[in-house]
DNA sequence: CAAATACATACCGACGTGCGGTACTGAAAG
DNA sequence: CTTTCAGTACCGCACGTCGGTATGTATTTG
């Protein structure tokens, strides 16, 4: 294949074919060479010219997935018209509505047969996510007085380990009735908090991607 | 290597030594032949002969591992003496009492390099401790009414996700200071659920072993 | 003695990776 | 505008290792 004028575009397409085979396949059970047989005439020396190893395709695999999300979650993070709360029933709000399929990502992220890949969520929910994005909100809640506890970083990583992880249906997969009885049951654990963040507005979201999940399974 | 006349002991050592080196190395790691290296003269043909694959010496592995831990959880479950929310209560003050390391496993076992592992441990505690474990509790705390939750099979999983996965030093390691908050937030959360079962004997028992680890460490 | 069992040995295809080589690019030099 | 040339995108094979299998053999069991 000729060589390409914008390398990061190849880079692209080896990080899009190798995101699809992992997620249908799972990273264990994909090859170099199923990755190279889908890259439309690439060769082997092209993925060890950009990475270093297939390792290193799923960290960026990863890291892409990831980046999405932590975006929106900076974004709102910075915001400085809505306080701590505010931010939390925010960010809520757009986590459940936002579709799971979006344009760079075709397929439906499966966890069941990628232990590596679910192992960097967790890791990226916990040392990263939780840290970096829900700490600050917590933080300034308890500032502004719209949020108490005296433990704000364990109560971040506990608030995002249930939602990131638990609610997911891409990890554990649930019936509609199942993701509903999970969502009132965070929605205890928020209040026991203090924390009353959901609305009829995202209960309503919920119960709607429930009943798509449990059509697509079909 | 001389033939065993109690193939059961062959089978162990194998566990052992797997248990061992995935422990030190990771999973993905250990090959076939670094087990078969620290059999003291076995050969490849006797780890095929009792295990249909190395996946297969994994969930043996991992079985092992967590067979303890849930018997004591059926012994428990089982007791006609206690209510629902005093067999929480026991089940936590176990947990926490009980030293990681015992003779059959002198390595404390370490999940950051073995997504693996933490994959298997996670779907134990989601599809079978939480479900045959916990949940009966639950559903007994409701009948004697010491516990009070619509959901119950949601709640089980939620409290053992917490308690297995996130309180869990050997997944997430922490200071003892953090151990300590992971603690105190995750007894607020319980509260939150009505659950009123830590007691001063285990926030003992929590700050010594937060500090045990922290030494084992250095 | 025969069947089943507990191993050993030799070997296989597939895998991830390294590397010598090639062909293209873009910018500097003339 | 042409020539030059260093940098690099990419090729493809060879290598060592991996998990797994087929088969042989000695030992135990019934």
């Amino acid at each position: 294949m000729a060589r390409n004028r914008h390398p990061e575009e190849t880079v692209n397409l080896i990080l899009d074919v190798a995101f699809r085979l992992f997620m249908e396949k799972g990273y264990e059970h994909t090859s170099v060479q199923d990755i190279i047989n889908n890259l439309g005439g690439l060769s082997k020396g092209a993925i060890y010219h950009h990475f270093k190893s297939k390792e290193d395709i799923l960290v960026a695999v990863t890291d892409r997935m990831t980046a999405e999300s932590n975006q929106m979650l900076a974004v709102i993070r910075d915001r400085s018209d809505l306080s701590g709360k505010e931010k939390l029933k925010t960010i809520f709000r757009e986590s459940i509505s936002r579709p799971v399929q979006n344009d760079i990502f075709t397929v439906a992220p499966d966890f069941h047969n990628n232990p590596k890949l679910l192992f960097s969520l967790l890791h990226d929910t916990i040392d990263n996510a939780a840290p970096n994005y829900i700490l600050p909100i917590i933080r300034q809640g308890i500032s502004d007085g719209s949020i108490k506890t005296d433990y704000p970083e364990q109560l971040a990583e506990l608030i995002l380990l249930a939602a990131n992880v638990w609610m997911n249906p891409m990890i554990f997969d649930s019936t509609e009735e199942e993701s509903y009885h999970k969502f009132m049951v965070f929605r205890q654990m928020l209040q026991g908090f203090g924390l009353d963040i959901v609305d009829s507005e995202i209960l309503e979201r919920l119960q709607e991607l429930a009943s798509i999940y449990e059509k697509n399974k079909q």
